[in-house]
DNA sequence: TTACATCTGAGTATTGCTACTCATTTGGCT
DNA sequence: AGCCAAATGAGTAGCAATACTCAGATGTAA
């Protein structure tokens, strides 16, 4: 017999916490776990070969982090709704989520029941936010903003993960392109923000994020 | 019928990890789940009310710690036997919890077995503790707080001027030494700090400070 | 005095980021 | 079809940080 339900892959590096989605999920209607993950890179191996129709990432594991899994899919032909799992509602995690293409981004500590409603909101096509976190990115949307508004996608992309404390190496294997094109990306930021010298940028970057 | 299994109650302000919880313990043979909380108050009235055997308790948890719970509980005629959980495996809570009289301290990204394994053996009056943190105590390597005690006073001041996003030249001629002096001082924080990377200090550096 | 930690500085090599210029391709708009 | 922004990538330089090893000066505690 063929499963209607959506599969659902989860990503959570505790154990405890993964077992507690997986009831969830799978005790509600519509809804199948097919796939767990513990950390990032486990998660994105499941990803080519099992694809689910959603995938629930922590944002904070081991190897590779949910954002990083998120971006490392960001040129595949065919990819599942992401809803990202996180602890604190720190705003510029869910800014990420958004720029990289997810649809949920739930708090870790919201009620059972949001999982649920996340889930069929993003499987609608909606985006979902849990709450507590919506509030943060209405206040802040008119400031950190502004400087990102010069950017063209990839370079904010690039922004993103330099906030990061990624590597020019780093960013070219998560997205998938040259090496030579990040720097070039790099420099361009550079130019379009007037910054120069090594930390200038990465300062811009981790302060304004 | 009188259950003979053994109380627990477990203390979590995460609803989905409490569900693990829940489920992990529920499924096990001899333990069963008689009460649960939300944050430490709550956690404090059922220990009185309910009087289980066994006291699981998140350490950060809202209003107030396990750890307090665990305090608060330290002048009772008769007390539960008490397991800790946390999410980081900072040895200064270790010791906090080992000092009042915890039996079980649990990292919460351990294995579901584990929690079974912790409460039979605290259970028959023994320590349990997560491998993971028994060695982080030993070695004693440097959480945030005692993370600046590792370095000298002059490592300490080139530490503090990076995470302003310093270079070399700049830190050299602010401290009126050499720049060859400062990278010096640079690879020797890396290597007491086990940092690698371009990156890597001044990452550490501006997150911490 | 010996021993040890700390601070200071240099030698040498490698890696990574910056600073440009230039070329190709792609997709949207007129 | 022609134009243009955006993305991608390479060539070439130069500069900064990292990754070590080695060594002299200083002060301090055993």
């Amino acid at each position: 017999m063929k499963s209607e339900k959506t599969n659902v892959l989860i990503a959570d590096d505790h154990p405890i916490f993964r077992r507690g989605l997986f009831e969830i999920i799978e005790e509600s209607e519509g809804f199948h776990v097919i796939a767990e993950a513990d950390d990032g890179e486990t998660a994105l191996c499941a990803l080519r070969d099992v694809r689910p129709d959603i995938a629930v990432l922590d944002i904070a594991m081991p190897n590779m982090g949910g954002l990083d899994v998120l971006v490392k899919t960001g040129h595949w032909g065919e990819k599942p709704i992401f809803v990202l799992l996180t602890m604190y509602d720190d705003e510029i995690y869910l800014r990420k989520a958004l720029e990289f293409g997810a649809l949920g981004y739930l708090l870790k500590d919201n009620a059972e029941s949001e999982l649920i409603a996340c889930q069929n909101d993003v499987l609608a096509g909606k985006h979902y936010i849990s709450p507590g976190v919506s509030r943060t990115l209405a206040e802040s949307s008119g400031t950190s903003a502004d400087l990102l508004e010069k950017l063209t996608p990839t370079e904010r992309k690039i922004f993103l993960l330099i906030a990061d404390y990624k590597n020019n190496n780093e960013i070219a294997e998560l997205l998938g392109i040259s090496i030579r094109t990040v720097q070039n990306h790099r420099f361009n930021i550079c130019q379009k923000l007037n910054l120069r010298g090594h930390n200038a940028l990465i300062r811009l970057a981790t302060q304004h994020c």
